[in-house]
DNA sequence: CGTCGCGTTGACAAGGTTCAAATTTGGTGG
DNA sequence: CCACCAAATTTGAACCTTGTCAACGCGACG
């Protein structure tokens, strides 16, 4: 499922994008904590952002505070990397995260001097569209238990499919990403455990087993 | 609003495209029947697609057959670019369409020996980006009726504001790409219309002229 | 005319939201 | 280490928007 096989592939094209800009690139490190904003939307769009560590959300807002993230980013991803003057969309640390800051004019520069890195650069764009394409199908069409199902799976993927899902966003969160409220995700969840697809590690609620991947796979569409 | 600027700029950038493809660039005409099929989501991307005139719709199914559009392209607007080798969604005519066909091969060479070309290029991308995030929106987070309403605007902004906004696609097209059923546009429709914001022009429904583009915006978010 | 595609409208069902309350968790300070 | 509090999460019940199913109207076209 290409949700899932693309934030891999997003990941190991982050570092690709560093080892690009090389030494070439000014980048300095910078950390933000839990829910401080990153950027603004509208907001003048000078750097572009990697992640080293943690998670950010982005997010558009509509005038009566409804919220939508488009999507979350975990290390390795990049975000905020805009053609127009602005940021399209509002930036914020999920949890405690580190990232690299690169200004944009110096990326654009070392792109334009390399054949490969205007590839490259396209790629990144592309796979963000790609992402917002299958996040489109599932906001569009997709039942409440699918798309927590999805959202499952597609962590599951980006975090290597490790033992153990630590979610770093809260229900809140995935709610606002998956376009329902966060009792739905809070219900849906409860009926993945009673089926016995998942159960929670410990006695938090956001460290996951996945039980049965098959199965998910199967309700996710 | 960000939606409604999109479309134009896009027209215009279309016709950037084709000036920067020039001579250089391999290029041909072709039409399709309303309903005919472009390209499939899976098959190989060869070619870029350019609109003459018509609409096309590109959009993905879920196995049961659930469908989300993820936009309407119109005359000037490119479509069906890609990184990978195969399309991410399908494309069809809405109508009677006639489209300029690019090798994307050229294409990619045309661009590569032309720093103006990247930029340019990865601007298109970008803006498909940039209306797939309001779209997101849209979808999480909008009412039946704010969707309808922001569909309408949409449609008046990228046809320049007619006096009569005369809709190529049907209310399945419209509800697919709402991501709401084709009875919940019809309702809509007649909401506004009996709101006094729109009416239809003519015995058919596809011909409507906004009465009130104000309160329209209101209502869209 | 009759039929067919498209659109509208109505009645009812259902999935998801809202509002409210109970419960759990994590952090903080003794 | 424990007690306590705020925040997060779960759960319940009523409600509502939208989906579903069905009937009907209308125009285009043979």
């Amino acid at each position: 499922m290409l949700v899932r096989t693309n934030a891999a592939i997003c990941h190991s094209d982050g570092d690709q994008l560093h080892a690009l800009a090389g030494g070439q690139l000014l980048s300095s490190e910078f950390k933000y904590r839990r829910g401080m904003e990153i950027f603004g939307e509208g907001e003048e769009a000078d750097y572009a952002y990697q992640i080293l560590s943690g998670a950010v959300r982005t997010y558009k807002l509509l005038s009566d505070g409804r919220r939508q993230i488009n999507s979350f980013h975990l290390p390795g991803d990049m975000f905020g990397l805009e053609n127009g003057a602005s940021h399209r969309f509002t930036a914020d640390a999920v949890v405690e995260t580190s990232v690299r800051i690169m200004k944009r004019n110096s990326l654009v520069n070392v792109m334009a001097s390399r054949m490969t890195g205007a590839g490259s650069l396209l790629r990144l764009v592309t796979r963000n569209l790609e992402h917002a394409e299958m996040h489109m199908l599932l906001l569009g069409r997709k039942t409440a238990l699918e798309r927590v199902a999805a959202f499952l799976l597609e962590m599951d993927d980006r975090l290597m499919h490790p033992g153990v899902l630590v979610l770093p966003m809260s229900r809140r969160d995935i709610a606002d990403y998956l376009g329902v409220t966060l009792e739905t995700v809070s219900r849906a969840l409860s009926i993945l455990k009673d089926e016995g697809l998942l159960h929670f590690d410990g006695p938090t609620q956001r460290r996951i087993v996945l039980r049965d991947r098959v199965k998910l796979g199967q309700l996710e569409a």
